[in-house]
RNA sequence: GGAUGGGUGGCCGAGUGGUCUAAGGCGGCAGUCUUGAAAACUGCUGUACCCGUGAGGGUACCGGGGGUUCGAAUCCCUCCCCAUCCGCCA
């Protein structure tokens, strides 16, 4: 969330930014009641302080009638305080309703839009999309073909949205996490594996509304429990609380986790497949910096999952997100949308990754700050996050991109320690 | 899951209803002394928020929440967490 002050002070440059991102939120409205209760606020700590002045002196009235004149005193001064408090307490919690929902500020190289169709091709990857001189299979097909992935059976167990993985898949699963996972070790990232439950609060704290009818998230019965939906929920919430030495940052994370999401609202959106599914791994970058590295940070997170990519050999885009389609606490987000030539009639851009510089948002909320040794005061940090694999996203686009005529995969060489052969099916 | 003991300021630790909302120690910072350093001595040492141009003043915070009281670290209720022992288990 925004600072409640900075929002007072810059109530119109904050409704620039409501309107460009197509979020509707009373800016007005708060700014009125933020006033109010600031001023309930004065009340309150008065009417604490003279009620707490009145205590003092009875332990030291020695006249039993001045004592029980004082205490009637300190009651009536304590009766008011709670009024003046619960008052307070109402249009505290106005505001922050309010305040929850005005997304974060937007970085100004990021294309305006209302929404994707505004979002910005910025650069492509080192391998171009193939030629092929045969019609290009899904990887639905690849995937019944070579008995990779089983739609059916993850639909009886669960419904429709999951899967199995099997055979030569899932030993690509165990390959692309060990592959991603130790590049980032190499680059200085902390692995972790991470809960797939999280409290709601720590969701909250990311930027996800648990519970409620839009909700995209699996929440827990009788619990304030919810399945993450991305590890930066577990990752970012790992600090929540904290206080971090400055000459600790910046810190870089890799997590594994498990996402589940419910893709509410999501029906007839290319559910093809795997492409939109229930429940995925997920190799997470995480990373908490000072205010004035996030946006290298940012670029940082952007060439590593690129490296990634280009190192599977995969035709991919980068795409600078339109403010519109940032969601709330992304400052800017840079996508990566793999080539997937099975999708579509001719092949289609699909995204696999995704990184967003958060700024301060959700360190406000999760309350995540740095302090530097020796000096007075604390800051919030800024937090960041990327993708480094989508499980499911990259099969998709290693199935499609590395299948041959006779319907075999050649498996991408930097995978084939793991997966310990160069071909799935085929002679 | 059962039993017992605990959760206090960066750390250790005292504090069981009111001499200001925390003794004492450690660590840290500054100063005195010293050629320099150490030792010794002296002072300072949290977070958030509110008021004020400023100096400064104030409110809240002793695991979380609620209650009793004029007044709670201290009493009551409840939840969470930690330690140890027992049981169970991958």
């Amino acid at each position: 969330m925004l600072d409640r002050k900075f929002i007072v002070d810059n109530a119109e440059l904050v409704k620039t930014n409501c309107t460009q991102r197509g979020v509707t939120a009373d800016i007005d409205r708060l700014v009125e009641l933020e006033t109010q209760r600031r001023a309930r606020l004065q009340e309150v700590q008065e009417l604490n302080r003279r009620a707490n002045e009145v205590s003092k002196t009875i332990g030291q009235a020695k006249d039993p009638a001045e004592r029980d004149r004082r205490k009637e005193e300190g009651r009536r001064l304590r009766e008011e305080k709670d009024t003046a408090q619960a008052d307070h307490d109402r249009l505290e919690s106005e505001v922050a309703a309010i305040q929850i929902t005005i997304p974060n500020l937007s970085h100004p190289d990021a294309p305006v839009g209302v929404d994707d169709a505004a979002n910005l091709e910025i650069r492509r990857g080192a391998h171009a999309p193939r030629e092929f001189d045969f019609r290009p299979r899904d990887h639905v097909e690849l995937g019944e073909k070579l008995d990779l992935i089983d739609l059916e059976g993850g639909s009886r167990t669960t419904g429709h949205g999951f899967y199995f993985l099997k055979n030569e898949a899932v030993l690509l699963e165990l390959a692309l996490q060990q592959f991603a996972v130790q590049k980032l070790i190499t680059h200085g990232f902390t692995p972790l594996t991470t809960p797939d439950l999280a409290q709601d609060r720590i969701l909250e704290g990311i930027g996800f509304l648990p519970r409620g009818p839009e909700t995209q998230v699996y929440s827990i019965e009788k619990s304030d429990l919810s399945l993450v939906g991305t590890a930066e929920i577990t990752l970012g919430g790992l600090y929540s609380e904290q206080i971090v030495e400055a000459e600790r940052l910046p810190v870089k994370l890799c997590g594994i986790s498990h996402c589940f999401r419910t893709e509410a609202g999501a029906h007839g959106r290319a559910t093809r497949g795997i492409y939109r599914v229930h429940q995925f791994t997920k190799i997470e970058m995480f990373a908490f910096t000072l205010p004035d590295q996030s946006d290298a940070m940012h670029q940082y997170l952007c060439e590593r999952e690129c490296e990634i990519f280009d190192d599977l050999g995969i035709p991919y885009r980068v795409v600078d997100t339109a403010t519109g389609d940032l969601g709330g606490p992304a400052y800017r987000k840079f996508d990566l949308e793999a080539w997937m030539p099975g999708r579509g009639e001719r092949g289609e851009w699909g995204e696999v990754t995704s990184t967003s510089n958060c700024t301060d948002y959700q360190a406000r909320r999760l309350n995540v700050r740095f302090k530097h040794k020796g000096e007075k005061g604390t800051q919030f940090v800024h937090t960041l996050n990327g993708t480094a694999v989508a499980i499911t996203r990259a099969i998709i686009a290693i199935l499609e991109n590395y299948q041959q005529s006779d319907g075999s995969i050649i498996v991408p060489p930097v995978l084939r320690p793991w997966v310990g052969k160069d071909r799935i099916g085929g002679a």
